[in-house]
DNA sequence: TTGGTTGCAAAAACTTTGCATAAAT
DNA sequence: ATTTATGCAAAGTTTTTGCAACCAA
C-alpha cells in the first residue's frame, strides 16, 4: 500500500471528495508521525504550520480516515478519555504502553491469531478484529528502576 | 475472595470509610450484575430502588472501587466514550464484544500469558498488565446472519 | 458553478469537583 | 461529636454538529 496521502487522494477522488490544504496537512503529518497522537496533539503540531486550522476539522478528518479504515482509534488506560490515533495502516497490530515514560511500542505475534482461533472454536463465534494493549515498563525504564 | 460487598466493607473499615446505603446498593447491584455496565446504566438500574441516588455518587463509588482494584474500567471501541465497569474481581480476563447484539463475553486463555512472556523476551520489557478485546459476531448472531 | 469543506460557535456526551447538608461511627 | 459521604449544581474535558462563507473540481 502507498502512503496515507496517496491512498486518501485516491479514495477522495473515487467518492467525489476534495483534497483541501487542511486535509493534506493532516494526512501528511499523520503519515510522518511514528506516534499515536491524540486529536489535540495532532492539532497543536499542525497549528504551527497553519494557524487557521480548526480542531473540528482535525476531528472530522480523523473520523473520515477511521471510517475508511485508514487509521484506527484506541483509548489507552493511561489517558482515560482521549482517543489516540494510529497512523499506521490497518495491518492488525497491537500495543505496549510503558507506564513510566508513556512510550508506545507496536508489535504483532502469531499468538494473537491463535487466541482468536481458540475463541472462535470455543464459543462458535466469528472474530473479526482484535485489540490488545500490554502495560508495563519498557527496557529502559526497567533498568532505571533497578538503579534506585 | 468474598463478594464485592464484603470486601468493600472490610476495606472501608480499615481506612475509616463508611458503608452508606448508597454504596451498599451500588456494590450489591454491581455484584449481582453479570454485565459490564456504564455508570449511567448502573445509575438507571439503582434509581428504580432509590430515587434519590445521584449520578455523581455512582461515579465516586466507581472510582473508589477502581482505586481499590476491585473493579476495572475499559472503553470498548463500540461506544466511543463511555467507560464500562467490570464487576468481576481483578483476576485478569479479557473480552469479546459482539458487534451485532453488543453482548460481552469474558474469557481467558493461556495464550495471553504466552503473549506477555514473548513480548518481555523480545523487548526486554516487563509486562504487568494486559487488556485485549476481540470484536466479531457471537454464535447466535453468526447464525442469524447465515439465514438471511 | 456547484456541492463538498472549513471555521466558528454552540451543543452534546461524559466525568469531576466544591460546598453545604446529611448521616455513619 | 466528628468526620466522611451525599446531593446538587456548576464546571471540566473531549468530541460532535449546524450553518454561513469558502474553495476545489
Amino acid at each position: 500500500m502507498t502512503g496515507l496521502v496517496q491512498e486518501s487522494k485516491k479514495r477522495l477522488q473515487a467518492q467525489g471528495g476534495r483534497m483541501t490544504a487542511q486535509r493534506y496537512l493532516i494526512l501528511q503529518t499523520l503519515e510522518e508521525l511514528c506516534d499515536h497522537p491524540t486529536a489535540e496533539e495532532l492539532f497543536a503540531l499542525i497549528r504551527e504550520r497553519d494557524a487557521t486550522l480548526h480542531l473540528s476539522t482535525v476531528y472530522r478528518t480523523l473520523r473520515w480516515l477511521e471510517q475508511e479504515n485508514l487509521i484506527s482509534a484506541r483509548v489507552f488506560a493511561e489517558d482515560r478519555r482521549q482517543e489516540r490515533y494510529d497512523a499506521a495502516y490497518p495491518i492488525e497490530h497491537h500495543h505496549f504502553v510503558c507506564t513510566a515514560c508513556k512510550a508506545v511500542i507496536e508489535f504483532d505475534s502469531p499468538l494473537m491469531e491463535g487466541l482468536k482461533m481458540e475463541f472462535e472454536w470455543r464459543y462458535g463465534a466469528r472474530v473479526e478484529n482484535s485489540s490488545t494493549t500490554l502495560y508495563g515498563l519498557c527496557a529502559a525504564c526497567k533498568d532505571k528502576e533497578k538503579n534506585l
